[in-house]
Formats: structure tokens, C-alpha cells, sequence
DNA sequence: AAGTAAACGAGACGGTACGTCCTGTCTTCTT
DNA sequence: AAGAAGACAGGACGTACCGTCTCGTTTACTT
């Protein structure tokens, strides 16, 4: 049987799919978050307007979207042997990652985003889900080789990536690979005494 | 030797500071973060725009000022003899006050506009400071008191407001009154081994 | 010598060329001048964007063919034997048409377009240019049954269809019937005057 | 008794509003039909743009507007003692308007928005109206004077404007200043002979 | 019957302009 | 002098349309 066709007319240019987020990542580590607008990522991209707003629903989204296709290129999920290792391993790499300007910026410029555009909030939280579950899976691992006990691994999670996002967000201070270390003990010395409660 | 003239001319009107305070905590509670605007808060405060930017810089200096305005009535600085009471004591007060839904938006709000205006982030930053303060207090009599080392205490700090301003960022989780035990008792033990590395 | 090949491939679709001059014309009628574009028309007709541009060089070139199109049925030369006869029947004829709420639309519209796309005025001046040729070859009969002396008619032709275009174009009266009487007597009057100066 | 306050807040920037209508007319007069808009009208007269939706619900209000204000230098109501000389001058002075071709781009750029702007076709219809209205004032002078009986002036008048609006926007023939002259002629005995009806 | 190529419906594309919204400044009259 | 009202320059937003380009399909006219 033959099922009929699935589109029609002319297919979408990934080219300029990719032109545009390229675009908008390059101006989001530019610019001072809230200066990149759409004609500019548009011309940037040398493409017209439209093309952006067939495909994303808004500023945010594509600024969103670009952010996330730029953290694509995260460290993978380490695996040392070690929980502790792992967490130190994970923690290291994010944290550097954090550091660069480039990179402090684009993520301060998508959280700008997403906290006026809704569509942005959606890409955004898709995005810290990953990495949450990127680090629940270390933790994960820990507890099947039994190095801490079963239990909620959200608290901990929720610190790790709020130590960043806040250092990151109010500019205090910078995340530290040095506190990478510590906070890997910490953690697991707190997931460890959890039974205890 | 003759003194300037103090002041010439009709007095600051305070009642219109405090309505434009008010209006604006109270339209950063309502709408969503980033749509307020400054003809709105005007219209609200029952006063001209100028009386605005005659005393604020810009937009987000006033809807920051009114956020800090609007957080006057935290908590006091508990003291209930240990470092754990004392520290749960804290967290409770503030995840309880960063559930509630106004002061989600407010903070939300607060940080949407901190991150595009400089004069916003400069204040944000001040009352973090504040709040990081307060609780760097609780720590340090736990020092003085013998109960953890002398160390550095940023990190803790950070931790602590940062998985506060995560979840109330993201979304994903609300701040709960529930981690505020575990997460106190784990600070302690965190900052009790410092010492030993 | 031999001539290339006169034709290959798919041949035209007249089906396709008629919808799309009714679909124009229909919505010429119906919506209000300017308002017409050519993805509307184009998806009245059931037929692709560049099956139009194919064929026609822009939006108001399409658009007047499908006017032009649709006055082809004009009332035919009359010939009642005398030239007040034979004008008061044109113009009554001409007025006719013009008083129906459709053609006012279709006519304001043609010139909606002509007025910015060269193409479409050229068709429109072709088109005014067959009318007042029709409306001279009945002057000229008069010409040269002798009831009006040789000379210029070019102000005559004009003042008639200048008549009927002021009125549709500002709409602040209709072509009336009532005037067709008047108005063809004075014209056989005034290029009677006309050899006396 | 006192009435309350008409009017709060800065004043209507009268040079401004100036600036608007003159840079419209120049570009109506300079570019082709359709080509104007409103950026440049606005950056032409140093404007924002919103200044210029302040005062007109849309472009071709502006424009319209502008074509009015630049058409305010017409030819005074002439006053020569004969019907037939009273009409030739305002004949020779509009067709001598009409004729220059700065004004005929403003004319047919003016049609051409009133065709797709209701608003714009407002301000034309009352445009067109006073022009109309000037002319039955001469009309009537000469109906006070006897020189032609009582009677409707409307299909005289519109006449004479539909031969100039028709020669202005279908281009095959300029209003001819030698025209006024016989048209003068005609419409006078043109008016006479309707009493005998 | 098979081959070829233009025409077709669909719809994405680069561009240009629209009219709205908002910021921070300026101006007017009032208190 | 400070205030309420509100006009102003500037600049971004998201929408609408134009005319072009590109899919995969259909259909006529060769060979």
C-alpha cells in the first residue's frame, strides 16, 4: 500500500537553520545580554526575517535554541570508577566550561530570554533537565555500586547547578575548579549520610 | 563661613517614592517577569514618569529597588544556641518566603531585569550580598562558638542561595521547607571536614 | 535549416489560466482595492504562486488581465442612425455597467494596481485606449454622416470617461443614467461649436 | 465659573507636524507612487515614527494629508465680471497646476493610497470636495448673475475634474491649457440649453 | 512503450515595509 | 522646585506580502 506523501513544496534549508543559530550564539557571547536583536542575527545569518519566525516563535526561542546548540559540545559523561571521581571529573569540566567569558555570557543572555519569553523557558528547562540527568546518571551509578544508599537525588543535583547558575547570574564570583574537589566529598559524604536519617 | 542653601523649592514627595515602590513590587508580583513597564508603574503610582526617572536611573533600578523594598521583611537573624538549629532556622524562613508565588515573580522579575540593566545589577548584587551576609553571620558564630573550623565559608554560602535561586529560575522544583534539615546538617559536615583536607 | 524543436514538454494549462483570472477577478469584486494579493488568489485558483509568475510578470499585471477579462462583455457598437442615438445608448451602456457595486470594485482595484506596477498600467491604458476607440469610431460615424464637423475629439472622448472615472474613483456620486441623455446632447453641441472658433 | 483643565502634558510639536507633511510631499513628489514610506518620512523630517501615529491612523493618511497641505497654493477664486472668463482662469490655473509634473506624482501617489486606505480615501474625498466646491462657486456667481438659469452644477463640475483626474492618472494626454478655453465654451452653453429641456 | 522536458501544486526563501510597543528625555502647565 | 501629563526621538518586535527558488509529480509531445 501506498501511504501518500508526507510534504510537499520546497523542503527546509538547513543551511540557514544552522546559519541562524550560529548567528545568534556568536552575537549572544558578543553583545551585553538583551542587545542581540532578531534583525541583526537575521542579516548575520544572511537571511530573511521570516525564515527565523517559521521556525521559531519568537526571539527567545531561537537565542534558546542557539544557546543549546552551542553547549552541545559538553564533556561526555566521565567514568572513572569512582563516584567521587566521576563528580570531581563532571564537576571540573562544567565549571571550566562556565568560566569562559564567551560562554558565561551566552548563558546569562538565555536566561535574560528566558525569563520573558515562555517558548524560552521551555527550551531553557529542556536544557537543564539534560543536565541534571547527565549528572543523575553519575549519581546513579554511584548508588548501584553501592557507594552511597538508595535515595532522592535532587537536593544534591539542585546544588551543584545552582552553585553555577548563581555564581554565574550575580557575578560574585567565578565558578571555581578549585571547588570542584570539595564539593565532590561534600556531596557524597551528604548523599551517604541520607540512611542515616 | 556661609553654608549653601540646603534646599530650595518644593520637598521630595514621599508618599509618591513609596507608591511608586509599592506599584511597582506589586506589578512585578502580578504579571509576568519582564512585561512590566514603566508607563504602567506610573499610571499605577498615580504619578508622571519623570517623578520616576528623577530619582531611579532606569527602569530596572526601580523594579529592583521595589523587589529589596518588598524583601525588608525577612527574618531576623535567629539564634537558637547551635549552628544546625540556627542554620535551619534560616533556611526555613527563607525557602518558605521564596515559595510564595508573589515573591517568585518578584524575584524573578528582580533577576530578569538585573540581567539588562547594569543599574538593576548592581542592586540585585547588593542584596545578595545582604542575604549572603546574614547568613555568613550564622556561620561564622558557629566558628567562634568552635563548632566548625575557621575556613572559607563562599562556598557553602553560595551553595545555599543557589539552589534557592535555581529552583525559583528554573522552575522545575519549588524551594522546599523539607531539604531545609538535610541541608543544614550537610553544610555542617561539609564545612566540619574542611579541615581535615 | 532545420528550425529547434517548436515545443516540448508539459503543455500549458488553460483550465489553471481561466481560474486564475476569475479567482483575481472575483476577489477584485469582493475585497477592498489593494487588499488582493497573490497567495490568496493563487489558493482560490488551486494553483501554485509561480504558476502565476509563469505566466504574468507581477501582482497587477495579473490582476488587470483579469479585469480586462472580465469587461469583455461590453455592450457592442450600437447604431441607431443618429449620433445623439447612438452616443446616449453607449453611454447609457457604459454607465450601466459602471454603476454595478462589483465592477466599481473591479475598476478601483485595476487602478489601485496600475497606479504602482508598471505592468498593470500599461495593461489599463490598453484597455482605456480600446474604450475610447470605441467611443470615437461612434463620433467618427457622426463625422462622417456630417452631423458634427471635422475636427479634434479627443477632448470629447476624454470628458465622457473622465466623467465616469472621477465618480467611481472618489465615490462621492454614481454613474447615473439620468446623465447620459444631457451629457450626449452637449457633446454633439460642443463639437458642433467647435468649427465656429 | 471654571472650567476644567483642556489639556496636560507637552504640547503638540507644531514644527514637527510641518516637517511630516513637507517631507511626505517631497517624496510623494519625488518618487515613484507606492515607493514612499513611512521610515522615510519619518527619518526625512527627523521624526520617530510614532510621532507620525499619533496624529494619523495611517500611512496614507499622512500622505494624503501632505498632498492637501502642498495643494493649499491653488489659485484663488478669480472674480473677472463674465461667467465664461471666471471659468477659463480657474480652468487655466488648475490644468496649469495639474500639468507640472512634481504635482502629478502627487496627485496619482495621492490616489494610490486613497485606493488602499480608507482613512487616506477620506482626506482625498475632502479634498476633492473643496475643489469642487470652488467651482460651483463660480458656477453660481454666474447662475446670481442669469447668466445661466438655475439648475444642477454637478455633472458640469464633475465633468471638468474627471478630464483632469483622467488625463492625470491614465497618462495619455497632459491637461492641455489650450483646453480651457473651448471647455469654458462648452460647459457654459452646456448649462444654458438644460432649462430648455 | 520509453524518454524527455516543461508545467504544475506546494511551500520555503531573502527582502522590504508596516504599525505597535517601550524606553528615557523633554516640555507644558499646576501645585 | 517638584509634580502630573503626555509628546518626542529612537529602535526592536512580530506580521504581511512580494517575487524567486526548489521540491517531487504530472502530462504532453517526441522518438
Amino acid at each position: 500500500m501506498q501511504t501518500t506523501r508526507a510534504h510537499t513544496g520546497r523542503a527546509r534549508n538547513d543551511p540557514a537553520r544552522l546559519a541562524i543559530l550560529d548567528s545568534a550564539a556568536a552575537l549572544l557571547m558578543t553583545r551585553r545580554a538583551g542587545s542581540v536583536n532578531i534583525d541583526t542575527i537575521a542579516t548575520a545569518a544572511g537571511v530573511g526575517k521570516q525564515t527565523i519566525y517559521r521556525w521559531w516563535p519568537s526571539k527567545g526561542a531561537v537565542l534558546l535554541d542557539a544557546m543549546v546548540h552551542a553547549a552541545r559540545r559538553q564533556a561526555p559523561d566521565p567514568n572513572t570508577g569512582s563516584l567521587v571521581g566521576d563528580l570531581e571529573t563532571f564537576l571540573i569540566a562544567t565549571f571550566r566550561a562556565a568560566r569562559r567569558r564567551a560562554n558565561r555570557a551566552l548563558l546569562r543572555g538565555a536566561m535574560a530570554e528566558a525569563l520573558r519569553d515562555p517558548h524560552a523557558a521551555e527550551v531553557l528547562e529542556g536544557f537543564a533537565q539534560s543536565r541534571r540527568q547527565a549528572l543523575r546518571a553519575i549519581l546513579e551509578r554511584g548508588q548501584s555500586r553501592g557507594e552511597i544508599p538508595l535515595g532522592d537525588l535532587d537536593l544534591a543535583v539542585d546544588q551543584v547547578f545552582g552553585l553555577l547558575w548563581y555564581r554565574l547570574l550575580f557575578g560574585h564570583a567565578r565558578p571555581s575548579v578549585a571547588d570542584a574537589g570539595p564539593l565532590a566529598v561534600a556531596l557524597v559524604a551528604q548523599l551517604s549520610d541520607m540512611s542515616d536519617r
